[in-house]
DNA sequence: TAGATTGTTAATCGATTAACAATC
DNA sequence: TAGATTGTTAATCGATTAACAATC
């Protein structure tokens, strides 16, 4: 399979959802033409998209909505559990613990880590939270795949660190910062403070263009 | 001015984040090639980047990093303040409330906002959690420009429009839905299940591919 | 069979990179 | 002045949209 598109990737979770919602209303198929019009999208770049994995529609018929559902489940590993722990127990540690639609789409969220000893002991829909210096020891008899890092920057680029020693290869990065792993690691980042900027530039572009 | 692209703007709080980081370690002046290495990125696109605003450079010196620094800060917006309350007071709701970069970068959050009894009442560092049926008259009265959507995607969908009636017109949205609100109000989305799932695409990938 | 709609190729558009003249 | 580095134009690359033949 060629190498898909980051663009393409990252449409693929909202054409999910939109799937997701289709299901719900008991719809049973859609055209690229009708889900352009509900996502605000082309029906060309739908076509596009779910063509780069092969063909999912049928001419003259448009898409079965339960079974495109499952396929783009698949390509984004929701068929398979993920192992997930949270290091940072924090408010933002503990939204994701508690957070149940993930439990739901196959993300097993086993435990939070800290090293704050007002938080450990602490329950939480994902576990308990435990001291952190059991972190290393867990990930490697647990089988943890991926690890969310919700704590600031300096002690999660030490954490994440030592965590690639331990093998895992693949992190959620709330932290705010790039963190500096080789090149095989899969990062993804979800940096709060870069989202609100963007949202602050558009306010005062707007502002700008009014007293023009 | 001319309409600065969707992907220029994406860009500028990855810079500004940088620029700090040279602020702090006192380097005064910083050239593109310089950044370029720092950042993982062409000196190309950061002098192109930087040159749909105007030119903050100098042939032979490279870029001031302060100056630089204030500058993009006045793009993002940072040189004023904004008003912002948060409406879901849950773990994520509360992360942002304590989250204290963001009064140092400018913005105010003044209460939050729930309709369980047991969070009402609540002291956080961006005030306290009030009575949902207060919102809207708050928003009002006290010139309110962001609302932070921190709850389920039902709620926030009626509230959202509630709000733009109140004359909100930025939203940051948290809700696992595209706020269907009209064209001028401004909604920057952070869809954390979607980030989770393009982590998970890539780990599937990566798996698919080493097994071929 | 006729109509609908995909899958796919071709055309367009936009974003990134390269190159270099301008200038500090 | 010579060297460095920007600002900016031109070339390349990639992503999106349009068009239409294939086919259900």
């Amino acid at each position: 399979m060629n190498k898909i598109s980051k663009a393409v990737v990252s449409r693929l979770p909202r054409y999910y959802r939109y799937l997701d919602e289709l299901r719900q209303e008991n719809i049973e198929r859609i055209s690229s033409k009708e889900l352009s019009k509900r996502m605000n999208v082309t029906a060309s770049q739908i076509r596009q998209d779910l063509n780069n994995f092969g063909g999912f529609g049928q001419q003259g018929y448009g898409y079965n909505v339960q079974y495109l559902y499952e396929e783009i489940g698949k390509l984004l590993g929701l068929n398979v559990t993920h192992k997930m722990v949270i290091v940072g127990a924090g408010n933002l540690g503990q939204a994701i613990a508690n957070y149940g639609n993930f439990r739901n789409r196959g993300f097993e969220i086993t435990a939070l880590f800290d090293k704050n000893p007002e938080l450990i002991g602490k329950d939480t829909a994902g576990g308990k939270v435990l001291d952190i210096k059991y972190l290393y020891d867990y990930v490697k008899e647990n089988n943890v795949e991926i690890v969310a890092l919700t704590l600031p920057k300096e002690p999660a680029q030490k954490i994440a660190e030592k965590l690639v020693e331990c093998g895992i290869k693949a992190f959620w990065n709330f932290a705010h910062t790039d963190l500096g792993v080789s090149g095989d690691i899969i990062v993804e980042n979800v940096h709060l403070s870069e989202s609100l900027m963007k949202l602050t530039y558009r306010i005062s572009e707007k502002n700008n263009s009014l007293n023009k």
